[in-house]
RNA sequence: CGGGGCGUGGCGCAGCCUGGUAGCGCGCGUGCUUUGGGAGCACGAAGUCGCCGGUUCAAAUCCGGCCGCCCCGACCA
């Protein structure tokens, strides 16, 4: 019997001054976790119970799709790492053991796992794997954040799907997608399944799933046609331009002295910030300098950017900038640029614009892109609220907690490290990869999140650490604990996990942890409810309460529960 | 890595400017009263004031260095 009078729950009516997010404030609050250190959180019983609980929901779903669970060190050797080119990764923690030798702590596991893989299988009949584990992961996070959300250390859910080829992979991926699809639903959060970008390292497709919540720290673009994807790819039709000042025959300077921002030379020149050309000048990995241009009221995507252009750029310095331009940051503009310039799709077919003019206190207006400058043309603007979606309809943002994601790796770790199989012609091929990923504690933070209230944690039902909190009030010894006693095998006996509150607490400490604790049911066991054989029920989510009597008061109960979200 | 803030009983804070007996609320322990919405009274335990060094007769307080933690940004394979 789980009596709260012997349970480590400490709950705490003033959280962490300096927390912020809901879930960080009410997990702390509740007795659920505690700090270690930056980015180092430990799990107290009820917080391991909900853990345990998205846990097995995952694995469940996982089994569904024929995907097999098993376990791999986290300790691992640097060579793996060394020959995908991974080592390099900042975030990596890396260490030596006594004999010198290099170690890595995983961040997660596709080298350790395709090591194997290339070793066990060795033929087309050995193919499709889909592999997983629980496993903790390393991260030496330049910034861990609110409490869960971005810690350093975290269990993942890490599946890897190998397959013969392309159609094998799609097959996977399209497996994952179902199996996580349900993995959400059942765990009661919000969610999207969003485009997302693929990287650097040129994936084949990938998307995330996002549950939104304010303190989530990804944007994600939706429009009621159903159009879905992470800001940092996603696509969509701009608003038009109002009051574009009229086209000229050719390009004419303007006098704009001291006017460095798209505000001022706007107001300046009583024209809207989107008749402007904003000019950034970048320094890409490897075609060198290039000048970027959107239009004045948008802001420049670089992840959008570089997969444009297929390669890393930074922002250039004012000193890498002056003597290229010949001109001052503020003045640069796209006609006579002496580097190349990438024109944003949103600027094209548009006349009348004003852009620097590569001198200083000096703009042109009349620029017609095309005409008076030819650009490489390319989407690297970020989405904005009120554009327009492929499907044609308006698109909104939201912020959103980054749940899962699933990830075509295509042959990008079975090149390296030479997983390779025969195929029926008997000629080698190489093992095409997924990876797929599930933040078991950010599930729970998004569920916090999501559902909490003024009393506290309101957890789906089933994410709670029990299914039933049972209150006996009244002093030891009174019928009333007897009763509660009684209840909580009754409860147990119908299923149910079931917390006894029999501490000699005041009733109103007691509802207000239970409350702040989040189950889904509490039945409340007092002395006059004994007396008219009656027990209080109330459901966490809209704290409704309503009687119940006490005989049938399990099977209701458990009715009460199936019933709640 | 850049910017800002904070380290004082378990938690939340005051004290620091202007150096001199470490204080408040909650929590905790004991006893009595109370018991359907964070009870009352009484007594009590608990603090190397983050660490190291400097100034001073004297440092929580002033100075220097370091460490830790939070928030914003950059980053996030």
């Amino acid at each position: 019997m789980t009596r709260l009078s012997s349970y480590l729950l400490p709950t705490v009516k003033e959280p962490p001054a300096d927390a912020e997010a809901v879930s960080h404030r009410l997990l702390v609050r509740a007795g659920l976790v505690r700090q270690l250190g930056t980015g180092m959180w430990t799990f107290l019983p009820a917080g391991w119970r909900c853990h345990r609980r998205a846990e097995q929901i995952v694995r469940e779903e996982l089994d569904r799709i024929g995907a097999q669970e098993m376990l791999i060190p986290v300790l691992q050797p640097a060579d793996p790492w060394r020959r995908t080119g991974r080592y390099a990764i900042e975030e990596l923690l890396k260490l030596s053991d006594r004999k010198g030798a290099e170690h890595v702590l995983a961040m997660t596991h596709e080298e350790a796992l395709t090591w194997h893989v290339a070793r066990e299988v060795r033929s087309y009949r050995d193919l499709p794997q889909i592999l997983y584990q629980f496993q903790v992961k390393e991260r030496d996070e330049p910034r861990p954040r609110a409490g869960l959300l971005r810690t350093r250390e975290f269990i993942m859910k890490d599946s890897y799907s190998f397959d013969r080829d392309a159609e094998g992979l799609d097959r996977s991926y399209g497996l994952h997608v179902e199996a996580y699809d349900r993995v959400f639903d059942r765990c009661g959060l919000e969610w999207h399944r969003v485009a997302s970008d693929v990287g650097m390292m040129g994936g084949l497709g990938a998307h995330e799933y996002m549950a939104p919540c304010p303190a989530g720290e990804n944007e994600v673009a939706l429009s009621p046609a159903g159009y879905a994807a992470n800001v940092e790819v996603a696509s969509a039709a701009p608003r038009p331009v109002n009051g574009l000042p009229p086209a000229l025959d050719s390009p004419e300077p303007v006098d704009t002295p001291g006017q460095t921002t798209i505000d001022d030379v706007a107001r300046g020149l009583g024209v809207p910030a989107a008749a402007l050309l904003k000019a950034f000048p970048v320094i890409a990995s490897g075609r060198g300098p290039v000048l970027v241009v959107t239009r004045g009221d948008h802001r420049l995507n670089e992840i959008k950017l570089a997969n444009a252009l297929g390669e890393a750029t930074r922002p250039a310095q004012a000193d890498e900038v002056e003597p290229l331009f010949r001109s001052v940051p503020g003045y640069i503009g796209p006609v006579g640029a002496p580097v190349p310039v990438v024109a944003d799709e949103a600027v094209r077919d548009l006349r009348g614009l004003v852009a620097g003019a590569n001198e200083a206190d000096r703009h042109l207006r009349g620029v017609e892109p095309g005409r008076d400058f030819e650009p490489e043309w390319a989407d690297v603007r970020s989405v904005e609220a009120g554009d327009t979606c492929p499907a044609g309809a308006s698109i909104h943002l939201e912020r959103a907690i980054e749940v899962g994601n699933i990830f075509k790796l295509g042959t990008r770790y079975s090149e390296p490290l030479e997983a390779t199989y025969l195929d029926e012609g008997g000629s080698e091929r190489h093992v095409w990869m997924g990876s797929y990923g599930i933040g078991l504690a950010r599930i729970l933070a998004a569920a916090v999140e999501q559902s909490a209230d003024e009393q506290g944690i309101s957890w789906p039902r089933r994410l709670a650490p029990f299914d039933v909190e049972v209150v006996a009030l009244g002093k030891a010894g009174e019928e009333s604990l007897a009763v509660a006693e009684r209840l909580y095998d009754e409860l147990r006996a119908a299923d149910l996990d079931v917390l006894l509150d029999d501490r000699p607490r005041s009733a109103g400490e007691k509802f207000a942890d239970a409350e702040l604790l989040g189950c889904p049911l509490r039945l409340t066991v007092g002395r006059k409810g004994v007396e008219a054989r009656e027990v209080e029920a109330q459901v966490r989510r809209g704290r409704e309460r309503r009687t119940l009597s006490l005989e049938g008061a399990a099977q209701e109960a458990l009715e009460l529960w199936r019933r709640a979200p």
